[in-house]
DNA sequence: GCACTTACGTGCGCCGTCGAACAGATGCGT
DNA sequence: ACGCATCTGTTCGACGGCGCACGTAAGTGC
């Protein structure tokens, strides 16, 4: 059966908080596709995957749209809860279907008042959204096509189990913000550089070192900056730690 | 003499907390292109602008860079304090000089884990950069460079007293993530129209209406979420408001 | 096994941005 | 008022991505 500490957010939580909050968990099945949290809607619940993988879009007006960041066993899916903001312009859809655990928002609020490890844990996961959202942001205007589908591609293999990442050419486009034919093009070029397989909304990945190798640093950067916040985290029991440095003072004195 | 409750964060601080705090604050003036935070390294201080504006801008290793938001009197400098992270890979620089203040990092955190007005606030401007940044990915994949140079312009004016904003087309070029000569080009077009006047490091904006009409959709879904954010947390005294809601279920149905 | 839906592959002209090199203009210091 | 560094304007070829149209292949259901 599947364990809500698959989620790694919840694995890093005290026992002793843990065991106050498993109570009031429910599980459920996210599908492909599902929209878990529309555009400006109050969020009900908070999500903590385990096994599925959730994309955070944002789409304007005028119907251009781009993703933001995915979210997996790595996160939670509701951060506004956390911050205060009770609801967001993003919309969270399922992108790779599977299990997650939900908390219900007033638990989430709850929590969140009263400051402990769950909420100290969820913050710093925003710091990490802000660190993927970032880098999309150079990444989108620096870097071409295939760079950018290789960075997609081992950030959803990094949350799920094997090495097959399930979505059409169509959807990466979607998320991307690019044509699906500049798709095509990218993992054709990938394929034929026989780093990936890929047969009808089925990408096998045979090569990740290669992969790893093809995608633009922005993907290094992401993970190390990730694993960099979840550990301060995950290691601090006390959380008023971290702030007294002895480092020398920053000058205001103008660059160049 | 500048006074801190120009800063909208400080303002909307309950009286009894803001005069719990006032003593700890230290005036300092930013100077353009000082660096604020270098990528990496701890805060030391969280900054609350009055009149200047600082950018937050990620460079990766192999020097393409981005401006992911910007922040004036209208929030703070240092949210990693606020989450937790201690430190980010962004980069802080003075974009327009003028006036802050500053709250030393040990304060901040005290603040944080005691959790009071300061952090509920400053967690939702968190949420409010977050909305910028994310525009930001949207308008870099979609928009025209002209249409991307409005809202900068439109961001820029909306935290300066006047209706002139000082810098060169290279420093747009560095925040926008585009070629000098892009920003030229998309300059000219807009002072032909007769909304801007540019002489050599002076942009003033003579047609604010004509200049909102002219930039992308991005400007208002910004503005609108930011004061959304802001007007909730200001309203509400308690902390806990805003939780539960009476809307129907989201279903878990796929799309199309 | 059949038609049919869905997904992938390819060709074309167009346009915005890049990269680099250079010309012109403005304002500052002395 | 002059020289000069700095900022702005312009040109050119090259290229990546867009939008469109169409062809092809892989699964699905009867």
């Amino acid at each position: 059966m599947d364990d809500p500490r698959q989620n790694q957010i919840l694995a890093a939580l005290p026992d002793r908080d843990y065991a106050r909050l498993v109570g009031e968990f429910e599980h459920v099945t996210l599908v492909p596709g599902a929209l878990l949290h529309a555009p400006g809607a109050p969020f009900e619940f908070a999500y903590f995957p385990t096994t599925a993988i959730v994309a955070l879009i944002l789409a304007n007006d005028s119907g251009a749209s781009a993703e933001l960041a995915m979210t997996g066993k790595d996160g939670l899916v509701g951060i506004p809860l956390v911050l205060g903001g009770v609801s967001t312009r993003f919309a969270m859809t399922v992108q790779s279907g599977g299990e997650a655990w939900r908390l219900p928002a007033e638990v989430m609020c709850r929590e969140r008042d009263q400051g402990g490890s769950l909420q100290r844990l969820s913050l710093c996961y925003a710091q990490a959204l802000m660190a993927q959202m970032a880098y999309s942001i150079v990444c989108n205007r620096h870097h071409l096509v295939d760079r950018q589908l290789c960075r997609w591609l081992l950030s959803s293999l990094d949350l799920l189990p094997g090495n097959q990442v399930d979505v059409t050419q169509e959807v990466i486009a979607h998320m991307l913000g690019v044509r699906r034919e500049a798709v095509t093009e990218a993992a054709g070029k990938l394929q034929a550089e026989g780093l990936i397989r890929y047969r009808r909304g089925h990408i096998t990945v045979n090569d990740r070192a290669g992969l790893e190798a093809r995608a633009c640093e922005c993907y290094r950067a992401v993970r190390a900056e990730c694993d960099r916040l979840f550990e301060a985290q995950a290691a601090s029991k006390c959380s008023s730690i971290n702030c007294t440095l002895d480092t020398p003072r920053n000058s205001l004195i103008p660059r160049r």
